[in-house]
DNA sequence: CATACTGATTGTAATATGCAACCGCTTTTT
DNA sequence: AAAAAGCGGTTGCATATTACAATCAGTATG
């Protein structure tokens, strides 16, 4: 396909401006999903299969992600990220950044951006590390707690808040 | 319309995860585009009528954008900026960073996001101030050279290089 | 041997996009 | 005063993309 013009924000909008892309990138990157069902099965948003395929070729051949068979399963595909989509880390960062300013986001979803983007430019780097460790097989080169860890552990804190949330709200209705 | 779901990603994804709005918002933010007209006619990538009078209504259904009366021109529309639309800044220069890397942008066209990219959060603070002044009439808080200064002269030696690039290519061609 | 899981494909309907022509009104030019 | 150009769109039509549901053949598992 014939790019519209040579602009950034063009190119950036021509290949990742569409209603998936980025939400499957974010699932690979953050949610560690790397097969069909695994993503299929963990989407928030409720994918449907065939968009799913497409897009998962589409990402292929973009070169945002690479394919490579499972060995103990024969026909499972294991998805990979690529340095390409490693270095949208930043940038997806500033935009859930963003999000969680303007947009009614949920507390506990937005738990792993705010941890990486109040981490500043240090704990991003170090999360695009263990990306690359993950998904490349270069070794981790840090010896600090990986940022992965500080992730969880904020999801499940804002997960447990938003339950205790939730029994008080209940309590007060009863 | 409801959200697929609370994550951030996918907020911002619904927001702006199409083929049109963020390079609308480039042409306002950056290029100054401010009317119907001179958004369809600077338009780079040549978006029609259409496509240009929805998009920008739903940017003003959604806060990205105001619209105001022209009083030198009756039926002319000023559009504006938000503060919304302005805080994406960050996350736009973070994109077209990412797309300068890994997609074939064009020197010229590039320029701008290079020199805010490399200028830092300073700099990006201090382009964002002029828009709040340009958009949403705040004065302008700072001494300093005028990023917008800064984006138009690194745009004119990034043309002015290709120009002379170009004249060289074709003195080799004859 | 039955059941469930794997990564899909197919059919159909709804929605979005792209293209070109056209519109009523205003401003500028001749 | 008449014509031309500019203004923000709208309309109709063709094509492309997306959404939803059902289906499929090739593994693995109990």
């Amino acid at each position: 396909m014939e790019a519209r013009s040579g602009c950034p924000i063009n190119l950036a909008t021509e290949a990742l401006g569409d209603g998936w892309s980025m939400v499957l990138l974010r699932d690979v990157m953050f949610g560690n999903h790397r097969t069909f069902r695994s993503i299929l099965h963990n989407s928030m948003e409720g994918i449907a299969t065939n968009i799913l395929a497409a897009r998962l070729k589409s990402l292929l051949a973009e070169g945002f992600l690479t394919a490579a068979p499972d060995p103990t399963h024969k026909q499972r595909t294991i998805y990979s990220l690529t340095e390409k989509s490693i270095a949208l880390v930043p940038a997806l960062i500033a935009l859930g950044a963003w999000a969680r300013r303007f947009l009614p986001t949920s507390p506990e979803l937005s738990a792993p951006n705010r941890v990486l983007a109040e981490g500043g430019p240090q704990l991003q780097e170090a999360f695009m590390d263990e990306l690359r460790e993950i998904h490349l097989g270069q070794p981790y080169p840090h010896q600090r707690t990986r940022p992965s860890a500080l992730i969880r552990e904020a999801y499940e804190v804002a997960l447990a808040e938003a339950e205790e949330a939730d029994i008080r709200g209940n309590a007060e209705i009863r």
